[in-house]
DNA sequence: TGTACATCAGTGAACGCGCGTTCACTGATGTAC
DNA sequence: TGTACATCAGTGAACGCGCGTTCACTGATGTAC
């Protein structure tokens, strides 16, 4: 076999990048570490990426387009409007538990390249993700509902709790109680959010 | 003047720490970086953090007394219990604005060491801070106000609009809309959630 | 169909840099007697 | 009141390491004619 050309050398870097930031943090990751893991010498990933923005964001990128992905999922999978935005926050943190390390990039804004055009297009899609389940929302059940309100809190809160999560079970080892699963609190959260958000009972 | 004994080198380091990762973030900061801004030799942070976590561990226990004194002031301030927890709310990602170097370090699971007695400590004593201003708000307008879900609730979404709102302007930017103060923003979600949180109209 | 050439992808050696750690040291301070 | 000694705080030189960047190179691929 010949490798000289990898055949899909950008993938590989990022898959190896995946690894290395699951393994060790953000704080480990390094483009020489990544290009090792690939098989291939460090000078190669400036080919692809520049520098490590330019993989980080690639990655960041992934991420939101996985993120909307799971989003139109979850709506797609429920009819009702209020359950359907239950099911997206769920599908948030649970996109958190499974790709921890595409998390940890998506918003450290000091890492990433904000020119990048993708970058725009896929946050922007992914946000638009969670409109559309809060107009359907708004459709269904309050017509005064403020989107870009609602999207807000209930990113942030989604957001948040990912953030928040690790030292919640600290601070539960501490006192010697436990952290309900992260989904179920995600689930407690966004319903608790809905009753803020619209004025009638569903 | 004799400068062989710093007198509080332990403040100047922290102070230099600040400077730095307000500078360049927390991926900029460096012991050695740290002790030059002190005006001290490389080796003399050692003397007292041992290495990098216990420094920036000591700076995430100030950010969380910083923290836990804005809230109890915020409470003292209001008298009633939905104010008291809107001016919560804003207390928090204010301490964002003016300490972001401090606000970067606070949940950074990765760079802290979770062993510091003090970190449980200071950490416990601003979730307390939360819980008692609902607290106060399930006595006066909710008996069945859940306690442990409320503060996950305020404290995710105030923590998840600090981490999202750089963002927020990145798009709205690209949109060529606006996004309003983070205080404002910040006294927005409160509402909401405590809108979602008691079920009698305040 | 074959050949020449341009372009692209990856190599590997070399560079200088800043980092954390170690270590023998020295200057200042505090305490015992 | 004075002296000796232990402890503490900070020094500065040395170490080895991994990093990003640069550069001349080579192997593979695609295209023009």
């Amino acid at each position: 076999m010949s490798t000289y050309h990898h055949g899909d050398l950008p993938n590989a870097l990022k898959a190896a990048a995946i690894e290395v930031i699951t393994e060790k943090g953000v704080a480990g990751f390094s483009l020489r570490e990544v290009a090792r893991r690939a098989g291939v010498s460090h000078a190669a990933p400036a080919h692809h990426f520049g520098d490590s923005s330019g993989l980080l964001t690639d990655l960041a990128c992934d991420a939101f387009v996985h993120l909307e992905a799971r989003i139109m999922a979850a709506r797609a999978r429920v009819d009702d409007p209020v359950e359907a935005l239950v099911a997206a926050a769920r599908a948030y943190v649970e996109l958190g538990l499974e790709h921890p390390a595409h998390c940890e990039i998506m918003f450290r804004h000091d890492l990433l390249d904000h020119e990048n055009d993708r970058h725009a297009e896929t946050s922007i899609a992914a946000y638009g993700a969670l409109e559309g389940a809060l107009i359907e929302l708004r459709d269904a059940y309050d017509p005064e509902l403020d989107i870009e309100a609602a999207a807000t809190h209930c990113w942030a809160t989604m957001q948040g709790l990912l953030v928040l999560y690790p030292a919640m079970i600290g601070l539960a080892d501490h006192r010697g109680s436990e952290v309900p699963p992260l989904g179920d609190l995600a689930e407690q959260m966004s319903r608790l959010s809905v009753r803020g958000l619209i004025r009638t009972e569903p």
